[in-house]
DNA sequence: ATATTTTTCGTGTTCGGGCACGGAGGCTCT
DNA sequence: AGAGCCTCCGTGCCCGAACACGAAAAATAT
């Protein structure tokens, strides 16, 4: 039970300890005999270094990187932010820090740039949301040949050597939006509400809900009419135009979902036009939740993007500090379904 | 931006280390004045202490003691019980260990032997899952004046001064399963079923469950007629015949619901006697998720024993490390709401 | 004023490992 | 053989804090 020192190793190897030192890092200049000898003691002993003596000794304080998009308060990005400072908490006594670098979510350029500025600063341990396919495979391929760890939150990317990922299944969280939409039963006709900037970048994840949800609807719902409406969440002017231009022409619709976190930017047409409706959205944006609360949004599909990052960090923490063998991990979290009665502590 | 270290205070204040440390831990020995002057200078500094080298000087490794039922696999403890296990990851490097001491959830005698093997291993901190009220309350009394921080889980005691609360209002639960059950429109008749050995000694989050369904079925439903039926979870036999009876009487109940996790103990009768009904219970114990995934039971609402373990395993591991002066939280989790489709990843 | 106690403080060692430095021994080359 | 060079290894200090021990300073007693 006695705590086996490098000491030990040392004495019974007849070599000193820096001999061991050398032998236990790899360093060289070691005599194949010797390097032998040290190595089948600490096997024999089952040797494992002192994590505090270790730390104290070597004293920098490593950084983990965490690259997402910019975010203003309250929304989805800003939420994610938080689980850092969770994360910190347990960090700081480690002598680990963390720190953000973010990037203009619609501007490749723009994340390139963040990554070159992570890279300057030499970090221990990468968190990536990646919204850029090629742009973040060239980044990764760097950390990959740095020997810098890295993990995916979000979204997940074919890319060498992640060492964990962190997100909920995105077809899954469709099919589940469905669900909740029409309540089990059968329906004739539902609106997706397309609120995004560029029809034709359309994020990984909001195309994979849709294709979810429309499965659900084929197999559970399958008479149903599905249409669609683009809104440019820039422009609240031209959201009420759009919103009220089709349901003049349809005003029978009265299911509506939103594959993003964006829901909350139609809820004001909706309470301005009341009517008996089911709204499904994502993501537990304080503007959703107040909607949730006042009953126009009917369901809210939540991940829990802080803890997407806590773990995240949490994951290259490990890897950091017990240098364990890189493991691959895919971690789907589970999906919240928020209604007006369990939003309150969430 | 340079780290302030014990010595760099020493030299700042004219005093010697030595005295700078018996400060730092209140042990006396310290003139009122040097005393003041070391406060002084390490609050202008921000002076934090290395945890490396601190841990390192001591040598030792604390124990905080889980106390909760005794569990077999797959029930709700032993859910819990795997909050542990999340704990210790990341508790190890700073040499905390976590050890369970378990009783028997219907013996108060049990408990109170529990309570003493904890005392006698001298734990840093106790998690607590409290059953009984008085005991625990002489056994919190003891920690108290031994100066042991110590938190609950599951339930809220009112007992002096523990550091934290993890778990969920049991109130709103209750009013949640009825949103589920009803699904927000008014029904005839319901069924509690209340699987429990001691109709006399109901815990606590049980009858606030009760509460807190009937005030929803009074708002929203305010017609309808509750009915309900014991059963002994020791019985298997017994509870078929009480169910068939039931059922006899009165067939055309198809809402039920069951305030504790067991749930899935009326579930093979159910499936031997189909028909459409909706079922709701609590818990997502591996049991109940199959009976989700079948489509007998229409909604679980479950708690993350797991995260309420693991959490206030932390909060304790964070005074012991940092001494942080005490600071009563109580942390209502989120109440999961899970159906068939969101079941998977849980 | 001297002796004795108490209070207050400084010194020095320890924890286990990292790492710089330099020394001993063997080798090759003139 | 002496100079110059590797290869391999040991010594010793450092990291920052804990704590034992004993000494100086202050307070009290004789």
């Amino acid at each position: 039970m006695e705590k086996v020192t490098i000491n030990d190793i040392a004495r019974l190897t007849g070599l000193s300890k820096g001999t061991v030192d050398r032998v236990l890092h790899n360093r060289g200049e070691v005599s194949r005999k010797s390097y032998q000898k040290v190595m089948d003691i600490i096997k024999e002993l089952g040797y494992e270094p002192n994590l505090y003596a270790s730390l104290l000794a070597r004293g920098e304080q490593r950084t983990i990187a965490i690259l997402i998009p910019f975010h203003e308060t309250g929304t989805y990005w800003d939420i994610a932010a938080k689980g850092e400072a969770k994360a910190q908490n347990g960090l700081k006594p480690l002598s680990i820090v963390t720190r953000q670098f973010c990037y203009n979510q619609y501007s490749a350029e723009s994340f390139r740039e963040a990554c070159a500025s992570v890279l300057e600063n030499n970090p221990a341990g990468v968190v990536i949301a990646p919204m850029f396919q090629y742009e973040t495979q060239v980044f990764c391929q760097e950390l990959q040949s740095r020997g810098i760890p890295y993990s995916f939150i979000d979204t997940k990317l074919e890319a060498p050597g992640y060492l964990s990922f962190y997100g909920i299944p995105a077809y899954k969280s469709g099919y589940l939006c469905a669900a909740m939409l029409t309540s089990g039963e059968p329906i004739r006709e539902a609106l997706i509400v397309r609120i995004m900037r560029d029809k034709e970048r359309q994020s990984d994840p909001t195309v994979m809900r849709r294709a979810g949800f429309m499965d659900y609807m084929l197999e559970h719902s399958p008479g149903c009419t599905i249409r669609s409406l683009f809104i440019d969440p820039e422009d609240p002017a031209a959201t009420d135009d759009a919103l009220d231009a089709f349901f003049k022409e349809f005003p029978g619709v009265n299911h509506i979902v939103v594959f993003n976190s964006r829901v909350h930017l139609i809820v004001p047409y909706l309470e301005r036009h009341p009517a008996n409706r089911r709204v499904v959205g994502f993501d537990n944006l304080s503007a959703n939740l107040a909607a949730l609360k006042r009953g126009t949004v009917t369901a809210l599909i939540a991940q829990r993007p802080e803890e997407q990052v806590h773990m995240a960090i949490q994951s290259l923490a490990d890897k950091i500090i017990f240098q364990r063998m890189p493991e691959r991990t895919d971690n789907y979290m589970h999906m919240d379904i928020l209604i007006r009665y369990n939003a309150e502590d969430y």
